[in-house]
DNA sequence: TGAGAGGGAA
DNA sequence: CTAGATCCCTCTCA
């Protein structure tokens, strides 16, 4: 019996369409998103995709066909496609099926009680290379390519469930403080303990490799130091940028009684290595010559790690998958704010870091006040009649740019801060041509790339104190996590339809406010054009998180009675 | 020994 | 795709 009032329809091509306007809507989000992709999310109507890959990470997580075929029978207007059904069921008991388990000899084995699907791998070209032979009804494979097996199985639709275990390294132990160095209370909070909880699985070869994900400013840092101290190994830490390694070690330092002398640093300035060593995954893939050998390859050897830690693994350059195909016997913790990678590489991250083990939602947080209620705005500018002429003429990429730099926006900049008094605004764009101009019509610093460290840090601290009330970034704000935060945030350009970009940019208002812990997060785009695509594009991942976008023309923004600030707290 | 500039890489 | 930022290496200058 169809039930229009319900919000979800659930169609044979295994996409969904969600009604943003249903009384259901809110509820109905929270679990799709644990097992279905966002595709597209315009203002009445969120499309999901069910893809393989997204129920195996669901069937890590610990979900059941049962639970999700029943939620969307619960949900949906009409009856739920059988095939839909049939596909959700068959991917997720796929995962866990197949196994690549350990003997005490060393011999790797992949086994299964299925036996036809035990044949299926046993005949597939793609897995045949790694073959030794069959010993009862197991295969036997080649032990030293455990990743390329995981990865030749996830390609032919196995996503085999590592069981065979762990290196456990050489022993490092260490306490957490109950203090930190500031003197105040240090406890791991509910997720993060559950995060770490999760992923060491009492020490069992379930646990030991995955993906956390959490959101900005949640505490990622923590949940790796959690895991390490579970652990209790040397440990190896890959990141992003070298001020990412300060941030970790003084965290580390903080939070735990490691001395200083214990923690290394291995970048193009220092190379130590110590029990725990944190490098940058630049200098990890850094050759001599292009298509030479890594340079630094040895530091995967150098100690006898117990534990790799991939911090910003959607950032996790391609070749670092490569180095880690060759490390399945060591632990592996992958963290992440999103398991979205803009090259499409999700399925790597899956098979040879692990599947994601456990994640917070962004809205949790929000509602328990551990980041800021952020309010979206999407502001659509308009061209005057010269850039529209100019524009209609122009390629593709040069579109773009006009529409990025559309001079128009300066208005609508002026308009939002004398809504917001001024205070604690960031305006973060992609041109620097862009935001020179911005700088000067303003009267307010900017900061890029070119700008000497001692610079930055004087105008952060400007900022921070509230002597420098606005300020002007460039695409080091992507980067630079001693950015201070702010409470509003204006993005006047932004990378071609970069979805974490856009996550990275909201998180830098996150951080909970005093008072009424609300933030308020701008994009202005120009109407009409390439520019608004790319922003529907860049908004996908927060839409997924559950934030919502109020889209305004600039007239209707400027027009809005009273104070538009109002307005918008309550839209 | 360290800072700073320039080149190359991805 | 671009433009931009970062990082590493090497060289030079004090």
């Amino acid at each position: 019996m169809p039930d229009i009032n319900k919000p979800l329809i659930v169609q044979s091509d295994k996409t969904m369409l969600l009604e943003v306007d249903n009384e259901f809507f809110e509820e109905c989000r929270m679990v799709l998103s644990r097992f279905a992709e966002l595709e597209k999310s315009p203002e009445y109507l969120h499309t999901y995709r069910i893809t393989p890959l997204s129920l195996w990470n669901a069937a890590s997580s610990k979900m059941t066909s049962d639970e999700i075929i029943n939620f969307l029978n619960d949900y949906s207007k009409y009856p739920v496609p059988k095939n839909v059904a049939a596909e959700i069921k068959e991917q997720i008991s796929r995962y866990g099926k197949v196994k690549l388990v350990r003997d005490d000899d060393g011999t790797l084995y992949i086994e299964s009680e299925e036996q036809s699907f035990l044949n299926e791998i046993a005949n597939h070209r793609t897995v045949q290379p790694f073959i030794e032979g069959k010993i009862d009804d197991k295969i036997v494979v080649m032990k030293n390519y455990r990743g390329h097996i995981k990865q030749a199985l996830i390609r032919i639709g196995f996503p085999v469930e590592d069981l065979a275990g762990y290196d456990e390294g050489a022993k490092y132990a260490f306490n957490l403080r109950s203090q930190t160095q500031s003197g105040r209370e240090f406890i791991l909070r509910d997720y993060q303990k559950k995060s770490v909880e999760v992923f060491h699985s009492n020490g069992t070869n379930e646990g030991g490799s995955g993906v956390i994900v959490l959101p900005c400013g949640a505490g990622k840092t923590i949940v790796g130091v959690g895991v390490m101290q579970l652990i209790g190994a040397q440990t190896l830490i890959l990141v992003t940028n070298t001020l990412s390694i300060r941030q970790w070690t003084n965290e580390i330092l903080d939070k735990t009684d490691i001395s200083p002398e214990d923690i290394g640093e291995y970048s193009g300035v220092t190379k130590e290595i110590k029990p725990i060593t944190i490098a940058t995954y630049n200098i990890i893939t850094h050759r001599k010559k292009k298509g030479g050998e890594f340079t630094h390859f040895n530091i995967f050897s150098a100690n006898n790690w117990g534990l790799v830690i991939y911090d910003e693994v959607h950032l996790l350059p391609a070749p670092v998958f490569r180095m880690t195909s060759e490390l399945q016997a060591k632990r592996r913790l992958g963290l992440t704010a999103t398991l979205v990678r803009e090259d499409g590489l999700e399925e790597d991250v899956f098979s040879l870091i692990g599947p994601k083990k456990y994640d917070v939602p962004w809205k949790d947080l929000e509602k328990k006040s551990w980041i800021a209620n952020a309010k979206c705005v999407e502001i659509r500018c308009e061209m005057d009649e010269e850039l529209r002429t100019k524009y209609s003429v122009s390629d593709d990429r040069e579109k773009y740019r006009l529409a990025s730099e559309n001079p128009e926006k300066l208005r609508v900049i002026q308009r939002i801060m004398e809504e917001h008094g001024k205070q604690n605004i960031l305006v973060i764009g992609q041109y620097i041509a862009q935001l020179e101009k911005i700088s000067e019509y303003f009267k307010i610093p900017l900061i890029t790339g070119k700008t000497p460290l001692q610079e930055r840090e004087r105008l952060y601290s400007g900022f921070r104190n509230g002597e420098i009330p606005c300020l002007a970034v460039s695409r080091v704000a992507n980067f630079s996590i001693d950015l201070p935060d702010a409470s509003v945030a204006i993005q006047v350009s932004g990378t071609f339809g970069s979805r974490q970009e856009e996550a990275q940019r909201l998180g830098r208002v996150l951080r909970p406010k005093e008072g009424e812990n609300i933030a308020f997060f701008y994009s202005l785009v120009s109407r009409d054009t390439t520019e608004e695509r790319f922003g529907q594009n860049r908004q996908l991942f927060l839409t997924e998180q559950g934030y919502e976008y109020q889209i305004y023309t600039y007239d209707q923004f400027e027009k809005m009675d009273g104070s538009a600030k109002e307005t918008i707290l309550q839209g």
